[in-house]
DNA sequence: CAGAATCCTGTGTGATACTG
DNA sequence: CAGTATCACACAGGATTCTG
């Protein structure tokens, strides 16, 4: 296994954990699918919403997902563009372990580490 | 944001999410977890249940672990050692966020990308 | 057995500039 | 607006060797 997985030209690992991790690697892929969660979001608007990311990172997060069939990419055929994405009901379901990620992070009981 | 948002030396992001994400980083951290929720292991079990990870790593996710509090290293002073990890009542709170991660791959309809 | 030390690599990411 | 292109970097991770 290299830093990530290559999931692009081979299956899925069998573990689901692993699958996860496979498919929402790096600090940013799953920061998007929160914001996704909230609703269709354009371009701009998931930039924006993501304080740091780079269009590079961003355009890669999001072509990634939609290979995999888990955000759904618009474009409008209009001047100047508008492209706008939306989770799929397979990246829909990803609202159950964010969820879950937020309830744990609350039970972190100091700004750990306490030092 | 680098790479990896250094979480070492200074608080951790308001959003549970992104908590989750600066504890929980690079591709073998949540596997290490996984390892662990079945209960108490040794540094060699770990390093046998999970194919392909370094020492080095499995170290470094350990070590990083134990400054979060998320798991408790115990060393018995015999020879030849025997050192022994085991999650925190913390690090147990994440088994429903991996519960959810296996959950939702199932949902996974293909071997994704099928083709 | 449980690592530590050293060196190296892969890749997600950042910064900047540019385009249809 | 919604990207693409290019260069460069940080860090998780791998390989190997060695030790108390």
């Amino acid at each position: 296994m290299a830093y990530t997985q290559n999931v692009t030209d081979s299956c899925l690992p069998e573990c689901g954990v692993a699958r996860f991790l496979a498919l929402l690697n790096g600090p940013w892929a799953t920061l998007v699918v929160r914001e996704l969660l909230s609703g269709t979001r354009r371009f701009t608007e998931l930039r924006d919403a993501l304080p740091g990311i780079s269009p590079h990172t961003l355009t890669n997060r999001l072509r990634q997902f939609e290979k995999y069939g888990i955000v759904v990419r618009t474009a409008y055929p209009e001047i100047p563009p508008r492209v706008e994405y939306r989770l799929t009901p397979l990246g829909e379901g990803l609202r159950d372990v964010l969820d879950a990620m937020n309830t744990w992070a609350l039970s972190i009981p100091e700004p750990v580490p306490a030092q």
